[in-house]
Order: C-alpha cells, then structure tokens, then sequence
DNA sequence: AGCATTTTCCAAAGCGCTTTGGATATCTTC
DNA sequence: GAAGATATCCAAAGCGCTTTGGAAAATGCT
C-alpha cells in the first residue's frame, strides 16, 4: 500500500492524505481522522527511501568508530550507544553503526557517508585532545554533537560532563580528610576527557601545597587490570611514600584496585581511601561495592540520549542551536573514604 | 554532483553512466574508466535515498533487540555485533541498531522496519525455544539469518555452532577423567542455546551411567557473579556432594568460580577441574587464565561476520541460499582440567 | 557490397514521497 | 448579497537514481 493507493481508496489527492499524515494544518480535523484511519486499518507506511529521496533527510544518525579499539567491548562506550539508540528509537531516528575498515582512514567513512547522505547526523565520542574530525565536520558540512570536548579553536557543538571539577571535587575531599600522597589512575592520556581529569586533580592538590608527584599519575585503558597493576606497584610501597588515597577513572579500575588492597591487608576507607568515576553503567555499581564506593557520578547514557535529542531538534529545526553544554557532576559520599591514617 | 550534472560534462547520457559505475558489461571498457576517472575527479557518490528508492533495496541490515535485556552491556552480544558491523562495511553495507521502546513490542518495530523498507534483512539473535520471530520474519518477507536455532517446525535460515556437541565432548572429557560429579552452569534457560548443551551435557553423562542431579544443573545469566554464587554453593558441601568437576557457559562464569575455588583452597585442575566454552572476546581469554583454561572455543565475531556475508549474498542474487549451518566446536584442553581426586 | 549480429549508447518511464502554486468551496463582514 | 478572507483540497513538478526497450554504430560473414 503506497500513497497513491491509499489516496485513491479515498478519494483525495496524495497531497491531501501526505498532509493529513504528517499533521499539516491546511487539512481539516475531519478528513485528518478519516485518512489516518484509513492509514491505520490498511497497514500504511510511507516508505522511508522515498521520503528520504523527497526531502533530503535520511532519518539516520551515525556513530563511527574505530576497528582497532573495539569500541563495542567497552561497556563504558556501549552503555553511551545504549542511550542513543534508546532516544533515537522514540523520536523516530534510526542509529548507523559504520566502522573505518581496514586500511580505509576514519575520515573516508565520514566523507563517505555524507556524500552518499546516509546520515543526517553523526555523533562524535571520545574525543582526542586535538581532534581532527572536529574540521572534518566543518569540512563537509555535517551537523554533529560531539560527546566531551576537544581543544581545537573555533567554537563547535559539544556536550561533556565537568571532569575537571569532578576530579578537583574528589581529590579536594581527600585532602580535606588529611590525605597527603593521593595517586590518580586515568584514562588513556590521548583522551581530553583524562587531560581534563588530571588538570582538576592537580588544581585541588596546588590548593593544599601538594606536589603531584610522577609516579602517583598513570593513565590506561579503564580496565580492572590496569587497576589492578598500579596498585600493585603503589601499595607495597614503604608507609612514608605509599599513597592514602586513590582517585580512579572508572569503577572498573577501583574494582582492582579494592582487591589488590584486600590481598595487602589494607582496609578501604581506613587505610586506603578510593574514589572513583562511576558512569552509572547497567553491569556495575558503586553502592555495591565492599564498602560502598564514594564517587563522582554522571550518567553517560543519559548523556548519549541528550545528545541524541538535541542533535534530532536541530536537524529538524535548523534554528534550534546545538549545543555547548557542561554537565556538572555529583560527588556522593560513602564508605570508602575516611581520615587519612596517622603514619 | 549528482548524475544528471555529471552525464552531461561526459557528454554521455545518464543510462550509460550509471551502468559504467555499477558495472554492467553493455559499456565498453573505454568510456568506463572514462566515466570512473571523471566521477572520482569530481568527487560523485550516488545519493543513498535515490538508490534505494529505485532499487527497493536499502543497503541496510536490521538488527533488533529489546530495551529491558541491555544487551548492549553483554561483552557476548556486543563482540557478535562488532563482527556483523566489520563484514557489513566491508561489503558496504549499514548495520542499523533498532530498540523495541518501551510499551512498544519487538514485533511492532520488526513491522515498522519492514513496512517502511528500512532495511533489507535482519539479523537475529539469542533465540528463544519456541522464538515467535521466526513466523513472524516469514509473515512480513523479511530475509533473515537467526543466529542459534529454535524449535519452530518449519525449516528457517540459521547459522549456530555445535552447542550440544561441545558440551557433550567437554563432560565426556570430564568422565573420561575420571570426575563422577559434575556439575553443569548454564545461560538463561529460555534461550535454546542453554537447552542445547544441557542436553549435550546429559547425554554425556547418561554414556557413562552417571545420574544428572538437579542440584548439580543451574542456569543463569553468564556474568562472573552467577558463577560464584553456584560454585559458593556446591563447593562448601560435603566432599562426597561436592563437584570434582564443572562446566560454564562463559568465561566470565569461570571466573566466578576459579575464584571461590582459590579461596576454599580448591586448586584448579586439580581438586577441581573446570571447563568452559570460550566465546573467544577480545576482553577475556581462556588462555590467559590461571592455570589455563580448557574449553570448547567458536568465534562468535566470526559467527557475525559470515551471517553478514550470507546475508548480503542472498539479497544481491536472491538464488542465493541462506544458511543451515552448525559450526563444529573445538575442545581445547589446557591446565584447569586433571584426573578425578581421589575421595 | 549487403545483410545479420553484436556492441555501444540513449530517451524516457518509473520508484513513492514532499511541496509549490494555485483552484475551489466556505465563511465573514459590511 | 457581493467582496474579501479563510479553510480545504488538488495537479504537477521535482528528488536522483535504475532499467526497459530501442536506435545507431561498429563489426562479422558470405
């Protein structure tokens, strides 16, 4: 069933019924009820190429991600895809997942998509500290939110969530509890997100006359062994140079982290203090944690459906403007930090 | 640059352009590359929409799932996404991501999708025992591959490894080892993959006389947490109830185990032998367990990939086949399996 | 050379929708 | 009740591609 079709079966022109569909308001309440019964009863559906050929717009968001960073395997990523899909699915958009093949450079995957106007929009993640594909949006005219921000000059379309403050919140609280060798264990330092972190933990450190010292910084994939490995090499330091406090990237890392303490003997939020950033993911949580874990927390699957959201409000409403928006992030208190102890 | 613009600058009509950039032997080989080098000069891609719109065919392939299970947060499902995507754009083609919304039923996305010729077949996973989809991918014409099987009577496209047969050869090992008591730790019952290898499992243990005990079978989600809470349980009983031997669905579930098992003192391979299937992620590997662990390995990303190709081959020449494939599992034995002990 | 093939190209008709620029019917207003 | 305003509907022109059914040119054969 096709509109021609179903504006014959009804007696009116396929502007008409196009109209009545699409909740034009030249149409009267009338003919609008008959029609989208018709619509209803008969099963109608425009067809989504046509309508793409039509007005240009295909209906489609893009995500693209690199092969070699399995993207998909880290849950800190999907759970972000998650809220896309999930926004996108209600406001009508599909979302395309295109993958830079093999020797193909991220960049043709862009250009090719635009050129071939397979999406209407992409959304950029995991930003790079300079990231060329802020000019390459520019380039080629593609609308784009990008998740987190970047350095590059002129001003660009970005939603990210306060990680320096964040950072400087947690750090700030241990210092307050008399912590003086605290250790950050980042992210990928590629990323600006942990550029970012690492600026707010240093800021909060200053504060209090605290050296940041070389070996209390590392940064890696966000992953429970990387955890695991740095605290291995922290803790079994000498008392006087081993840290009171750690301050993780993800639940993932504070997860190893807990557990190399417990094989020391070291007691959480007595001996060893921890913090870390929770990204409220479905698999992991912070309450659960033995004890339960203080964090700076901030929904990125929240975020993916903001951004998804803004990104469709303005591809249908070019006026309506895209955004630069910094999330604040909440510091929860809970167990695992306490009162420095007295060496 | 759309066709018409670019036909004209060649002084050539649009028919013959097309077919010397899509290939077709009616043009000679001199005007084609002719036309490529012209249409590479100015940067032409053929509009997406106005392809879609006259060939019916969308270049998409559909993949649904539901919002309450997150299977975007299942390393399992995600590592079979990733390898649908890869091979997808390899053969140029997009992988959409659709989520049944809320109140909204997974059939009436499957229904919006086809109606609206969104894609051109879907790729469906984790299939119940009796999966509706089936008759219902039949009922609106979609071409489909399911990835597993199901019980529907009628035969139906699917690609699925030797879960049954896997199963069946690691217990066997198990038996051949000596281990009476064996306990099995499954998915999610519902899903006929868990079904299969329970069965595989039984029929193992029925060859050599041994009774199948309900206390022994448990099936769950494949997280790291299940296995630990089922190895918690079996492994405190009495010695001669305790399992000398277990088989998991996943890695992750080993691992649950592998850790109860250290912290009761149990050593793996030897007064517990322990073998599970191997998804073969990118995140976690058999091999890197400690010690090493047996198992039955198939390369789900791979399962993704060639159900892609199959895929796509089918809709490109509609002669064809689609699958009935079952991959046969490897047992590869490592250090976590050893002789029965001695009671 | 004359005819039949084969090769190479083209004009034009869709694909199913949106949207422009009216046309017609209905309602106001004086 | 006529003129103007407004509500309601329509015919037709795209959107940019593929594909059908031929025509024209080149080639082969006797």
């Amino acid at each position: 069933m096709n509109l021609r079709q179903l504006s014959e079966l009804l007696k009116l022109s396929q502007t008409t019924v196009s109209r009545a569909l699409n909740g034009f308001p030249e149409v009267s309440e009338d003919t609008r009820s008959r029609v989208k019964a018709a619509a209803d009863l008969h099963g109608y559906r425009p067809s989504a190429a046509a309508r793409r050929l039509a007005t240009g717009q295909s209906g489609t968001l893009g995500v693209v991600f690199p092969r070699e960073r399995n993207m998909l395997g880290d849950l800190i990523f999907t759970e972000f895809l998650r809220g896309c899909v999930e926004r996108a699915s209600e406001l009508g958009y599909d979302i395309t997942l295109a993958m830079a093949r093999g020797q193909q450079t991220e960049e043709a995957v862009y250009r090719r998509a635009v050129r071939s106007a397979r999406v209407d929009g992409m959304i950029l993640s995991s930003p790079l500290i300079d990231d060329p594909r802020i000019d390459l949006m520019r380039d080629i005219k593609m609308p784009y939110i990008l998740h987190g921000r970047t350095r590059n000059a002129a001003p660009y379309p970005y939603l990210d969530i306060d990680n320096e403050g964040a950072f400087y919140k947690a750090t700030k609280l241990l210092c307050d509890l008399g912590h003086r060798r605290i250790a950050l264990l980042n992210g990928e330092n590629k990323h600006s997100y942990a550029q970012d972190r690492e600026r707010g933990f240093r800021a909060a450190l200053a504060e209090y006359g605290i050296p940041a010292l070389p070996h209390m910084l590392s940064g890696s994939l966000m992953v429970e062994q990387h955890g695991a490995e740095v605290a291995t090499r922290l803790l079994v330091r000498p008392v006087p140079e081993r840290p009171t406090a750690m301050v993780c990237s993800s639940l993932s890392q504070a997860l190893g982290v807990s557990k190399v303490a417990r094989r020391l003997g070291l007691r959480i939020g007595h001996e060893l203090s921890l913090i870390a950033h929770d990204d409220r993911l479905h698999e992991i949580h912070a309450e659960a944690f033995d004890p339960p874990l203080t964090a700076t927390q901030s929904s990125i699957g929240e975020a993916g459906q903001k951004i998804v959201e803004l990104l469709i409000n303005h591809l249908r409403d070019p006026e309506a403007p895209l955004p630069n928006e910094v999330w604040p992030v909440d510091l929860v208190v809970r167990a695992s930090t306490g009162p420095a102890p007295k060496d």
